[in-house]
RNA sequence: UCCGCCUUAGCUCAGUCGGUAGAGCAAUUGACUGUUAAUCAAUGGGUCGCUGGUUCGAGCCCAGCAGGCGGAGCCA
């Protein structure tokens, strides 16, 4: 085999023109030319765009395998670097061997043939899918994401927290709990009282995977200082949306010495940075995803990148909502929640930016949020964004024993939280922190509408086929 | 969980008044061409989601179930 190169380095490598080169991958589009040469289009995941092999029809296996190619059978194309003599690509290959490593079966019922299809479909097939073009261009902008996402917070001396799966915490916060057991679900242990006896379970109690890992981040977090977790949460709740899935990954960063401003400035600041990191070096799959599934896909984090997002208080946002003359189907009322129509009017129509919504009324917030001196509201945030809704929640964190418990008395919160509480007894601080969804922004950033295509395997109520 | 819509060829969808099934794309074969989601022609391809009911007769009408999608709630 000569030079193996992925299509990525293959189709920039100017400098490796004339040297014999291999490529590996698998066939999207094979046509014939009666001249006495084949061309076939091979793509290796590595970047958008396929590479062209011209075979000729005086290779001994061309009769045999490369009229028989179709589209995803994996090959081995070797040959020389060239100047393409078509129209579509620079750089070519001129194949002089073809190896074919896998056939595809029966290639009338292939799932993914070259026309276009729907994502619905393309998620029943959900092991073929990325060999779409589509979903290539998803999964290196989720990773590209990803390491925007690491490479940031590394750069401003935060620490990766690997916060832990499994919890015996049953109040980390909003969300139905999967529950983890190794007990034999057909002849549960009983305690004399007819309760199942999960001391017998693995971790002697109750155990769940985890909502969130905010409140084990909180403690490193009141040690060194800045902090963030990242790595999937989970929800059992019976949530069937384009934006919900049960298994979903999730960045949490944690700050020290800090109140909501600075969580909030924080959150503008990661939010322009990874826009600009996407817009920097994933150009031609964003241009793919502005020509195919939404236009506006590079306008959007250009505009995140450049512009100030705007801050409102939740009490300002409700003075707006009631005023503005529009009708919601759902109230607009000091006290209550935002609704989605609510939210998407604020950053859509009023602001027409992404929004930070700050300072809501205590009651419809988790207890951990900080109360602030009018005794009605807590620091906490909503970051909004255009077409999408909530992107990122956040707050600044109760730091006082004596108002955390008063809370949690309030708001019955029952369970184990003393190694919460001993963080607000031992060296307690201000601090500050939010969550935000990788998928929710995998959904803003490539204009796709349905969470469900945005991670690889998705999860969600009455259905984990793959 | 609630509301609405959907389920017919590998895919996307038509299917009239209830009378034994149709197109485009894909696939296969051939023609043609430094081709570009090639083009042209021919060919093959169906347990109409499942179960039951009404009817001489059901893709079509009725009931139940399953699955999917969109929206809402919950949230990230």
């Amino acid at each position: 085999m000569a030079n193996v190169m992925d299509v990525r380095s293959a189709l920039a490598a100017s400098d490796e023109l004339g040297q014999r080169i291999s490529v590996r991958g698998w066939v999207r589009s094979r046509r014939d030319s009666k001249a006495g040469i084949s061309f076939v289009a091979v793509n290796d995941g590595s970047c958008l765009a396929n590479i062209q092999a011209v075979v000729p029809a005086t290779l001994a296996n061309y009769e045999k395998d490369v009229l028989q190619l179709s589209s995803g059978c994996a090959v081995i194309i070797s040959g020389v670097l060239t100047v393409s003599e078509g129209k579509g690509q620079a750089l070519e290959i001129q194949a002089d061997a073809v190896e074919v490593v896998g056939w595809v079966d029966e290639p009338e019922s292939y799932p993914i043939s070259k026309k276009r299809h729907t994502f619905e479909y393309l998620r029943s097939v959900a092991h073929l899918r990325p060999r779409t073009n589509t979903f290539g261009a998803i999964t290196r902008v989720r990773t590209v994401l990803a390491n925007a996402i690491h490479n940031y917070f590394f750069a401003q001396g935060f620490q990766w927290i690997n916060t832990p799966l499994i919890t015996a915490s049953d109040c980390e916060g909003a969300g139905e709990l999967f529950r983890v057991s190794t007990l034999d679900l057909a002849n549960l242990p009983r305690a004399e009282n007819g309760a199942i006896d999960f001391a017998q379970d693995f971790f002697g109690a109750q155990s769940y995977l985890t909502v969130s890992g905010q409140l084990n981040v909180e403690a490193f977090c009141l040690a060194m200082s800045k902090v963030y977790t990242f790595g999937p949460t989970f929800r059992a709740e019976n949530s069937n949306t384009s934006r919900h899935l049960a298994e979903f990954w999730m960045v949490e960063p944690e700050i020290a010495f800090a109140d909501l401003n600075d969580d909030a400035a924080l959150a503008e600041d990661f939010l322009k940075h990874v826009c600009r990191v996407l817009l920097e070096q994933c150009s031609a799959d964003l241009e793919f995803f502005a020509e195919f599934i939404d236009k506006q896909a590079i306008e959007r984090l250009q505009h995140v990148a450049a512009r100030n997002f705007e801050r409102m208080d939740y009490s300002e946002a409700v003075h707006v909502l009631q005023n503005c003359g529009k009708s919601f189907q759902f109230p607009v009322q000091w006290g209550l929640d935002l609704q989605s129509e609510h939210e998407r009017y604020l950053c859509e129509e009023h602001v027409k930016a992404p929004l930070i919504v700050m300072n809501y009324p205590k009651d419809i917030k988790a207890f951990y949020m900080r109360q602030n001196d009018d005794g009605k509201t807590v620091a906490a945030m909503d970051v909004l964004a255009p077409g999408i809704g909530e992107i990122i929640g956040g707050s600044q964190r109760e730091e006082r024993l004596d108002r955390l418990d008063a809370r949690m008395q309030e708001m019955n919160i029952v369970g184990d939280l003393w190694w919460y509480r001993d963080l607000r007894r031992y060296g307690t601080v201000p601090h500050a922190g939010f969550g935000l969804g990788f998928e929710r922004l995998l959904n803003y950033v490539t204009g796709m509408e349905n969470i469900r295509d945005v991670i690889p395997f998705p999860r969600v109520p009455k259905s984990a086929p793959f």
